[in-house]
DNA sequence: AAGTCGGGGCG
DNA sequence: CGCCCAGACTT
């Protein structure tokens, strides 16, 4: 057993029993809690969750309640906060372990694991906080810190990699509470060994900071640039009749968006808009361009979103889903739309 | 192993 | 503008 595994374990975690922060899903050991926070958590900031998980919980506050709910309700739940398959996994697990393991989340990596949208981290992380098994968490923060501090050089977007630090951990978590010392990594990583301008004079571990030794620590962690997002045009059409109902549309259940509402829009130009509009909704009504551009990036793709728009008479024959203000809050639109929303009808 | 899948904050 | 974030799934 290495002196320096001691030390770090010890180390890192007396630092974070003083310094931790005062999160929502860290006053509670309930395993279901737990996991809604850490799937609301994956690519995703910390204050950008603590709102969505505090109306998560009230509106399911249990597993069952969850279970039981529809998926249109959980898609609301999780309006604007992105990578929209995380809910329906997560609603798809939860509902399989009503089904299956009598509303409990299994006391059982190998089980947990098996269920939809729970992978190597997301398995490790409930089950080391919420039932301290000894299993490691690996995230981008744990990749970073551990690449200084063992100044591991390897490209972490390599799953390789992760399973390397993975390794380390194992060997760690022999010699401490799993659930302390898993959060504690994540937490140095979040507060101390950032990404940039680490605050390694505050940092508990500096001393044992290989990367630090070598004056390297922002070189650190080794990653591969990502794809620039490609370009695509948009067309979309804000159309309303005389009642003040909107004409809006469900995108389709797989793929970018799957599920959610938006205006009718096609990928192209104003032709093939009308072309959707009049095979789609019998809609033969002259769009008038309107000239401004909604810019909208993704992970991989950016967005020109081109806005037409069109009034009809009310008692022209209404094909499609039509909304007036109260009904449009119920559906979940991604942020793109909303923004549309809010300029051309003030929703 | 490489692509797909959101959105926001920050320098 | 590019980068990063408590990643998982598909092919």
């Amino acid at each position: 057993m290495s002196l320096f595994a001691y030390q770090f374990t010890q180390d890192l975690v007396d630092w974070y029993e003083s310094e931790q922060r005062d999160l929502p899903w860290r006053r509670s050991r309930d395993p279901y809690r737990i996991w809604i926070s850490e799937v609301m958590l994956q690519q995703t900031r910390v204050d950008t969750v603590i709102p969505y998980y505090e109306n998560f919980l009230k509106k399911f506050p249990t597993l069952p309640a969850l279970a039981n709910a529809h998926e249109d309700e959980v898609l609301k739940a999780w309006e604007g906060l992105g990578y929209y398959s995380r809910a329906r996994n997560l609603h798809g697990a939860v509902k399989e372990i009503a089904a299956s393991y009598d509303g409990v989340v299994p006391n059982d990596p190998d089980k947990f694991r098996e269920l939809k949208g729970v992978g190597p981290y997301t398995g490790g992380a409930v089950m080391s906080i919420a039932y301290d098994f000894k299993e490691p968490a690996v995230d981008g923060n744990v990749m970073r810190v551990l690449s200084r501090v063992l100044y591991i050089t390897e490209d972490i977007s390599k799953q390789k990699t992760r399973k390397q630090f993975e390794e380390h951990v194992r060997e760690y978590l022999e010699m401490t509470e799993p659930s302390k010392f898993n959060q504690a990594l994540m937490e140095l990583g979040a507060l101390i060994c950032k990404p940039k301008k680490p605050d390694c004079e505050q940092c508990p571990v500096s001393k044992l900071c290989v990367a630090r030794e070598k004056g390297v620590v922002e070189q650190l962690p080794i990653k591969a640039k990502k794809a620039k997002p490609k370009d695509q045009q948009v067309s979309c059409a804000v159309i309303v009749d005389e009642n003040e109902r909107v004409l809006i549309e469900q995108r389709p259940k797989e793929g970018l968006l799957a599920g959610l509402w938006q205006f009718p829009a096609v990928l192209g130009h104003e032709d093939d808009l009308s072309s959707v509009l009049h095979d789609q909704y019998k809609l033969d009504i002259s769009l008038q361009k309107e000239s401004d551009v909604f810019k909208h990036v993704f992970s991989h793709l950016k967005w020109e979103v081109s806005i037409y728009t069109g009034t009809i008479a009310t008692e022209e024959d209404h094909q499609g889903v039509w909304v007036n203000k109260q009904e449009f809050q119920t559906y979940s639109f991604p942020v793109v739309y909303q923004k549309i929303a809010k300029h051309y009808l003030g929703w």
